[in-house]
DNA sequence: GTAAAATCGTACCGACTTGTCTGTTTTTAA
DNA sequence: TTAAAAACAGACAAGTCGGTACGATTTTAC
């Protein structure tokens, strides 16, 4: 990847993130990554294209920090527990923002920008099946009902600027296995 | 109420919950409800504050209909069925676009519009109070429980469009009671 | 060293943003 | 009927929006 390509969606995926997609102009962009705007849009070739490089990038490295707080931590038990932790880490680390994800699914028209909806939704599909596959075994049966639990657990958290909602929904869940 | 806030009201109700809160402007507003820009402000000093006036009547009314649908139902275990029943009939009445406050909490600035904040933060604070009021007897050590699948039933549905996860939610709290 | 590619700055486009202001017309109520 | 209140249309401000076009300059690679 070019440097100025890594420059744009470094300061865009900070500030999409930070600040939401629309509320976030190419001109702020533009600035923020000290590049031209002829730069950028050699790039990418519009506002929603960049937005769909950020949201892949970032399924990348978020699946990348989840399976570096998951995969060491050993047992079944243990595993599905450790998915708390790691939302808990990423509140603190992004100020209980939420997730990237859910936050533009907010923000866009589903019909115009269906594009972006997909990428959203394969997100979620992923993680649905990262959470299945690390309760194969005893666990199966409630893989669904973590996944569900796991979303609340970041909308919870967002929503009143605490881990409470976290820890709360690590003890339901503690309850279950 | 005067007749034209009223339109003024109804006409932002539609507009911020079809397409969002930053992507409806003030002048389609107007448009939509056939009124002067100047009547506009003349009932509400600022778009965040008929922003907040749109959420209030949203609580309102949401929670008529919710009583309506719940409250009629016989039996605490039959009542909290009937949550994820109250959810359905919403999705399909207004086509999966979700939670208003949820949708708006990802669109605002948490630091220069806090009173916005606040009001989503109480909506969701009675919800969960609703909730545990119905649970209490043989199902209050669930309240939280429910209240957290209850609003990972109503995103993961705006998600994809359909009421798969509402059915799959419904089925695992009638497994827990 | 030279040619190609990348990036530059900046002006420009038309449309839109929230909000103010002015003066006129309509509605309401005593 | 008259006075006050409400709503009217529309111009205006001062700026932002996403996106295009321009030629000039810098970087890269052979």
């Amino acid at each position: 990847m070019t440097k100025a390509k890594e420059k744009i969606l470094n300061a865009a995926s900070r500030l999409f993130h930070e600040q939401g997609y629309n509320s976030t102009g190419i001109n702020e962009i533009i600035a923020a990554a000290n590049i031209a705007k002829s730069t950028l849009y050699q790039h990418f070739a519009s506002k929603d294209q960049l937005c769909i490089a950020f949201l892949e990038r970032r399924h990348q490295q978020w699946f990348a920090q989840l399976c570096q707080v998951v995969d060491p931590v050993v047992g079944e038990q243990a595993k599905l527990l450790a998915l708390f932790d790691f939302i808990m880490q990423m509140n603190e680390k992004e100020e209980f923002r939420g997730c990237s994800f859910l936050n533009i699914l907010s923000e866009i028209s589903v019909e115009e920008q269906s594009a972006i909806l997909q990428v959203i939704q394969q997100h979620k599909t992923d993680l649905q099946d990262y959470i299945t596959a690390i309760s194969q075994g005893t666990y199966a049966h409630l893989a669904d009902h973590i996944y569900f639990l796991f979303e609340s657990a970041i909308i919870e958290s967002q929503l009143y600027r605490e881990q409470t909602p976290v820890l709360k929904i690590k003890n339901i869940v503690k309850s279950l296995l």
